[in-house]
DNA sequence: TCTTGCATTCAAGTATACTTGAAGTGTTAT
DNA sequence: ATAACACTTCAAGTATACTTGAATGCAAGA
């Protein structure tokens, strides 16, 4: 089964150009050519994308995921940096984790706090003070 | 009392550069400056300054604290958009973090398969097979 | 055949958030 | 006084991840 650009670009939203730069940096395989010159894609270049995208979610960098395919290209060789690579970032993205909770818990604050005042501009009461996080 | 571009720099870990930067395009309030035109701060900026570090952990962009800033001056006319930008944010906030936490356990997956690989190498045992998730 | 439309290349531009460089002024220690 | 260092301005540069523009090519339907 093959692909077009546009279904490639439908199916991960993606655009056009962003597919070409993929391809261009070397994040995707080489992608083949119909007679035309054409793009046709592969169940190889969906694969990719869909490990591109979790890679997305994860925060990695465009070129951490380059090192990661250029590793699994040869596992046994590179087992070491690969196994770096993905412990990294499994810190890196548990720590992210705990700072955007507290942010979380200080944003929330702030709505409490805002709503507060709008509800006592409203009711033409006294307003609520600041308490401190 | 009032504190120096250096000590400013210090408490914050900002670079000198990206204080004046912060002063130029009006996220932090105008600085006075002494005899010789060097910055004086304040215990204004410094509050200031721990409301930007606390907003930039929960990923506002600047022109959004610009905006938060901007409203605060000014409470009783803004308290509707000010209440907007902060659920805004909260909403934001709160579906980043479920992707994270998508993302880290994928990743911690992923830490699992390449440690077993490594463990199998090294035992020369038969290689794990990729689960998918 | 002609037009419409999708595709192509390549270079240049965009947004965000700073950083770096050059050149000069002011302050402090010896 | 003089060196060393901190601070100043202003413009230009950087990194990341794309986006936009201009000019051209191919292919299929009216």
């Amino acid at each position: 089964m093959t692909y077009t650009i546009q279904q490639i670009s439908t199916m991960f939203g993606l655009s056009h150009p962003t597919l070409r730069y993929y391809e261009e940096i070397g994040l995707l395989p080489p992608v083949a050519r119909n007679s035309g010159k054409q793009r046709v894609y592969t169940e190889e270049h969906i694969n990719r994308l869909r490990a591109i995208e979790c890679f997305k979610d994860a925060e990695l960098s465009i070129a951490k995921m380059q090192d990661f395919f250029r590793y699994e290209e040869n596992l046994t060789e590179n087992i070491d940096p690969i196994l770096l690579l993905v412990q990294e970032q499994e810190t890196e993205l548990s720590q992210r984790i705990e700072t955007l909770q507290k942010a979380l818990s200080h944003i929330q604050h702030k709505v409490r706090y805002y709503d507060g005042i709008k509800k006592a501009m409203e009711a033409n009461t006294a307003w609520p003070r600041w308490e401190d996080c």
